[in-house]
DNA sequence: TCCATATTTCCATGATCGTTGAAATGTCGA
DNA sequence: TCGACATTTCAACGATCATGGAAATATGGA
C-alpha cells in the first residue's frame, strides 16, 4: 500500500461521523446499507452523511452499488486489510513485538470464525 | 482500545507532515530522535514540528525522555498494536478474510525477525 | 409523461487545523 | 549568574473541513 493511500484511509477515519458510518458498514458486512438507513441509524442528514460517505469511498474504504431507487454501501474489506498490513510492515520492521500481539488477536478472530469463510 | 482513542490515533495519522514524522521515528526504533534532528530531517521549523510531536503524544503513539538538552522522541510501539487489533476486531467481526491476510503478513515479519526479541 | 422517492451536488457559514514569528522555558557549561 | 543552545508556548493568520438548506439528478410506478 502506498503512502498517499494509507494517508487518504488515515484522513478519512479520523472523524467522529465518518468512522462511525464505517463501523456500521464494517457490522452490516458485504450486503451493505442504503444510504438512507445509514443516514438514520447515524441520525444525521442525508446531504452531510451523502458527503462522508463520498469521502470514505474516495479512500477506498467503502463501495456503492445501485439496487432500485436504492444506493447501497458496503465496506471494502481488502483495503482494511491493506491498512492494517502497511501499518504493520512501517513498525515492526524495528520491532517484532507489534507482529506478535497482532499475530495473537489474528488468531483469535481465525478461530471463532466459520472454517467455511476462511479461503483468502 | 476505546472508540475514542482510536479516533485520537487516526486523526494524529491523518496528515502528511505528522505522519512522516511518526514513520521517521518507527524507522529510528525505541532509541528514538532527538526534536532538533527530526526537524532538520523533515526539513520543518522546530515550532511547527513541536505541534506535530505534540499531537501525537496526546494520541499515544509517541513518548518523549528528556536527554540533557535535548528531548528524546520515540515510537510507543504497545499504542501501534492496540490501534491494529482494534481495527481488525472491529472488521473481523463480520469477515475473517481480514484476520487471514494480516495473520499472513504477522507471520513474515516474525520469521525474518530475531527470534531473541519475540518474547511479548 | 407526471409524481414520489432516494440520493447527490451546489453553496454559504461557522469551526477547526497547520504554520510561523516572537517570546518564554529549561538545561548545560563557564 | 550569565550566555548559548534546544525546545516549547503564545498569538494570529490563512486554509481546509463539516454541516445543512435548496436545487438538481436518477429511478420506478401510474
Amino acid at each position: 500500500m502506498e503512502n498517499k493511500t494509507a494517508l487518504l484511509a488515515f484522513s478519512a477515519l479520523s472523524q467522529e461521523g465518518r468512522l462511525e458510518v464505517f463501523r456500521l458498514l464494517v457490522k452490516a458486512g458485504p450486503d451493505g446499507l442504503a444510504a438512507g438507513l445509514i443516514a438514520e441509524q447515524a441520525g444525521r442528514a442525508p446531504n452531510t452523511l451523502s458527503a462522508q460517505l463520498n469521502l470514505l469511498q474516495q479512500a477506498g474504504l467503502i463501495e456503492s452499488r445501485r439496487e432500485g431507487r436504492s444506493i447501497i454501501y458496503s465496506a471494502c474489506f481488502d483495503r482494511v486489510s491493506d491498512l492494517i498490513v502497511y501499518l504493520m510492515e512501517d513498525c515492526c520492521a524495528g520491532e517484532p513485538c507489534v507482529a506478535t500481539s497482532v499475530q495473537a488477536a489474528a488468531e483469535r478472530a481465525l478461530c471463532c470464525a466459520p472454517a467455511s469463510s476462511v479461503n483468502s
